[in-house]
DNA sequence: CACACTCCCTAAACCGTTTCAGTCCAGTCA
DNA sequence: TGACTGGACTGAAACGGTTTAGGGAGTGTG
């Protein structure tokens, strides 16, 4: 049973004030005595009162909603580490903004990109976040031309003119495989990720121009979907080869395929790393929990999120585009990678 | 560059009609002729107008925003394939009713009894689905008292009159205790989840009332945080005994710690399932990605996320309360249960 | 003493919808 | 013809805040 709701007037009342005086106390705005101020607050106190954001919304202030739209199979969704650590990032800068998160799953970038249009219109977010850039993105145009507040989440190449964080992906990769070729490796391969994403473009670009830089005797590269299976199905492939032709070394873009990977080599009578070295990426706990221990080129997901959400915040405060690069995934070596077996 | 906002007055002068009219044929009320109605629409798309969600809570009408919020460390969370999939599966029902979700990630049940509270009074939501009950839980008490809109996902005993939805826990841990006496196991243990959880408390429960009906050998319990790290680390204390006083078998909360009790198996050169078998729960791909496969209790947890989500739109609309059991987990054999060496 | 200048605070307009009491009009019936 | 009905549509009042022009009181100045 709620009593009839509270609101600014009945704030108003008891303190003894007119509404517009509530306002400005709760908005922390000059012209109003501090003992005025007090009265007000311990009035709003007594009756358990918050002002409405909607109203507040409404009334043309700030809207203290961001959103974040995720395109990407539902069924891979839940086993990526990833997302839920980079929306926790994200919220711990959220709160003490007191603000939202507008989550919602979408099934494509158009999809996202009218659901942007109408987010913005009908103010229900102040601004959004972009994550999963495409080539060509549809998104770009969509944020460019309604104006709104975004900060996308991808190498600026492939942002326009929006405010982008990113990782330097083709430094890592260049470093992932300066490693195993230190290591002895010359016959190196690379399971992708999703061939539409434009960082994948990046890291099998980077991978290439490696590769070649340090004349590997054998680079392989595929593109997968990101899922358990289909790295099962991608090492298979790479290691059916007889002993010779086959890569000593491969790099994961993600750790669920990598843990797929290591599963593969031990039913297929191969030790890591004795046979072969794996190297994972985006390092959750996972890569310490299965025998041997996967070494993985890891970053600060959470730190990322927090990241994003402070540029996000700048640019919604008028700040102008700029570009916002993190620190580069770096290398954690674990059981999983060593010298090839000469 | 944005042209001002195109609103509802807009839309009414272009079709020759008042606003009131265009709210009518946006709504689907009567009192519309269907050749206004079409005019109305027909204005509307050239103007490329939506209502604004903003102003239509403002005057009164439902909110399409549920909330969510999850109390686990962050750190946690992003392990967890269970919420990602949970929230995958609500929104699947969201979005055809077109309502979006709110996430929020707090520290404490009682900040999410504010945040809640917050929430309802402060129209920004129009109902909230409740996950990870206490015993005791406060927010039993707050949204009863504010009348709110709930679904609490767990075990009426926990969620005093809130509509609940919940799986059968006692039944499914049963059932898997008697599996692994079924294959002749007479000493089994299992890791449980945080103890501070209701569903933690009613399969501790369920586990001890089993071990004593089929009068087995040895039953051995821990509560955890879910990490993989305590997993392995409870694994390794209850491994540690001499032969004969070892348990035989080992029953997780969660895949992750199943995984982590895989590796910690290898670590100490037992053999799964020949000297111990384990059993995980939340069946997600991870268990097909190990040597050998996990043998789990699992369910479907998008469905679940769906059937909440139709379950508060059921509350939302004025359904009484009431308690809806999902299907109970199933035993999903795979490589890492059998028959105890002799 | 008149004037300007501050400092606090109020009143009213405004944000973009929904809702509801009416108005208007064509049609039906006695 | 006049009374009544019902359907289509309008106008204005909410909804709960923010914003701003301006009013009144107090202080310093010439």
């Amino acid at each position: 049973m709620t009593t009839s709701r509270v609101t600014i007037k009945d704030v108003a009342a008891r303190a003894g004030v007119s509404k517009g005086a509530v306002s400005l106390a709760f908005n922390h705005k000059p012209g109003l005595s501090e003992a005025t101020r007090d009265r007000i607050f311990e009035a709003a106190r007594e009756l358990g009162w918050a002002p409405s954001t909607t109203a507040r919304t409404l009334a043309g202030s700030r809207v203290d909603v961001v959103g974040l739209a995720i395109c990407r199979p539902a069924r891979l969704l839940g086993l990526e580490p990833f997302y839920m650590e980079f929306v926790s990032g994200v919220e711990s800068v959220l709160i003490e903004r007191s603000c939202s998160l507008l989550l919602r799953l979408v099934r494509s970038v158009e999809e996202e990109a009218g659901l942007l249009e109408s987010w913005w219109r009908g103010r229900q977010v102040g601004g959004s976040i972009l994550v999963d850039f495409r080539l060509d993105d549809p998104r770009v145009a969509a944020a460019e031309r309604l104006g709104m507040p975004v900060v996308a989440v991808g190498h600026p190449s492939l942002t326009g003119s929006l405010t982008s964080v990113w990782t330097d992906d083709a430094t890592a990769v260049t470093e992932a495989v300066r490693y195993l070729a230190a290591l002895g490796h010359r016959r190196i391969a690379r399971v992708g990720g999703a061939a539409a994403l434009g960082h994948t473009a990046t890291r099998t670009a980077a991978f290439d121009e490696a590769a070649r830089a340090l004349e590997l005797a054998g680079a392989w590269q595929v593109t997968t979907d990101y899922s358990g299976e289909s790295g099962a199905r991608a090492t298979r492939s790479l290691l059916t080869a007889a002993a010779p032709d086959r890569p000593t070394a491969i790099v994961y873009d993600n750790d669920i395929m990598a843990v797929a990977g290591l599963s593969v080599a031990a039913e297929m009578g191969l030790s890591v790393p004795a046979d072969v070295s794996l190297l994972a990426w985006d390092d959750s706990q996972l890569c310490r929990l299965t025998r041997p221990t996967l070494s993985a080129m890891s970053h600060d997901v959470h730190g990322f999120g927090a990241d994003v959400a402070r540029t996000l915040f700048g640019v919604i405060t008028g700040k102008g585009p700029g570009s916002h690069p993190v620190p580069t995934p770096v290398l954690t070596p674990r059981g999983s990678t060593a010298p090839p077996r000469v």
